[in-house]
DNA sequence: CAATATTTTGACCGGCTGGTAAAGATTGCA
DNA sequence: TGCAATCTTTACCAGCCGGTCAAAATATTG
């Protein structure tokens, strides 16, 4: 035992390679029966090694919990870092949108793992939320209310707005089971994404009220 | 054993204060710490009895957890259901939202319960989902086809319309820690939920490109 | 190649969890 | 009141689950 007791120490190739293995099906088991609902054995096996060999990466399932939302958050809030101030509101709002259904599509498995700790109350990211989540939210809402100001954008309370565009989009990963059900085999296709931007898309700039222009 | 053998037998006085008393602590339970993160023994407790006594009313977790799904979901999808073809499509969605944010509200852990469930790839109700519910959309996605059709409603894809009510109401209930965390002590109050309407109500009617009259 | 550090494994454990058995207490009805 | 039916409790169990241990296998380094 040389390295690796302080943990800012370097990796060994192995080292690397297996905790990526660990984490990948920690998502893909974790995500699916949510963390409580998991059993080492299962990520284990998802990994492709023993338990005992997992334990001696992460010592405990929390570890592995702790070390996949660490690694998973940074991408997860990526899309609202880049809402840019100086572009156009009703375009940055329109590409933010798109952006997240986007994530919803391609990285399902990273909104159910979030959405699964919210919904059992959040206890091990409570911090990352009220820390650097709620910094960030709140800078951007600053930056709504500028545009609002200015006339660039319907006054409307900014938090809500954020919240509206979380819930839109993640809903389409985190209630997939929901949406094949009722959009039946006929709908529920690799279109609907596609669809579901267009709506809210709709939705978010104009508004559902008819208009003449129609 | 002179009934209950086959179900529908009169049931005990007893018997319906505890089944009621049992119902009532497992949503409890189940809503705030998800199925399989719950144990027999919480909710016996919650319920103020003994574990054998509440498997003596039911037999199994899962039948606790189905008899409390068939329990919920009638006044679940309740809301949906007065949507009225008759109606003024603009009021009618203004109050089905309405109704929708005052359920997140008044009933989040039955929110929590259905998301809980739906997010584990909804197992236990895909029945549920897939017949009554379903039947239930198509039938309102008709009369919102039918609204555009008469030039009451802008046009857009009414399956995501109802995806987008579902979405933003119960987000204030199923993502509640988040919310909180994101509000901070400050705006975390009773007066979210009218906020959340408030805001809604502007961004599904008139959406959030500035207008003139503002 | 030897010596040392790292990785992997099999065998095991204590506590919890869902569930059972059976006897005792209570209730309701003739 | 007496008796059957219902309800409750105590004691228990088998299997699972998170986690440990020590020894064996493999990599790395000088």
């Amino acid at each position: 035992m040389k390295a690796r007791a302080a943990g800012t120490q370097r990796r060994t190739r192995i080292q690397q390679e297996n905790e990526e293995r660990i984490l990948d099906a920690a998502l893909k088991v974790f995500s699916a029966r949510g963390f409580s609902g998991s059993t080492i054995d299962e990520v284990a096996e998802a990994a492709g090694m023993s338990k005992p060999n997992l334990l001696y990466y992460f010592r405990t399932k929390e570890a592995i919990h702790r070390a996949l939302i660490e690694r998973v958050l940074d991408t997860w809030l990526d899309p609202l870092r880049s809402f840019d101030a100086e572009g156009d509101p009703v375009s940055e709002i329109r590409s933010y949108i798109r952006r997240k259904i986007e994530m919803a599509r391609d990285y399902p498995r990273e909104s159910r793992l979030f959405a699964n700790e919210i919904l059992e109350g959040a206890p091990r990211i409570e911090d990352a939320l009220k820390g650097p989540l709620k910094e960030l939210v709140d800078a951007k809402a600053q930056v709504i209310r500028q545009w609002q100001r200015d006339g660039k954008l319907a006054r409307c309370d900014p938090y809500h707005l954020i919240f509206s565009i979380w819930a839109t989009t993640q809903h389409y990963a985190d209630f997939d089971a929901q949406v094949r059900a009722v959009l039946g085999p006929d709908r529920y296709n690799d279109g609907r994404f596609e669809d579901a931007a267009r709506f809210l898309d709709l939705l978010f700039i104009e508004g559902l009220r008819p208009r003449p222009a129609q």
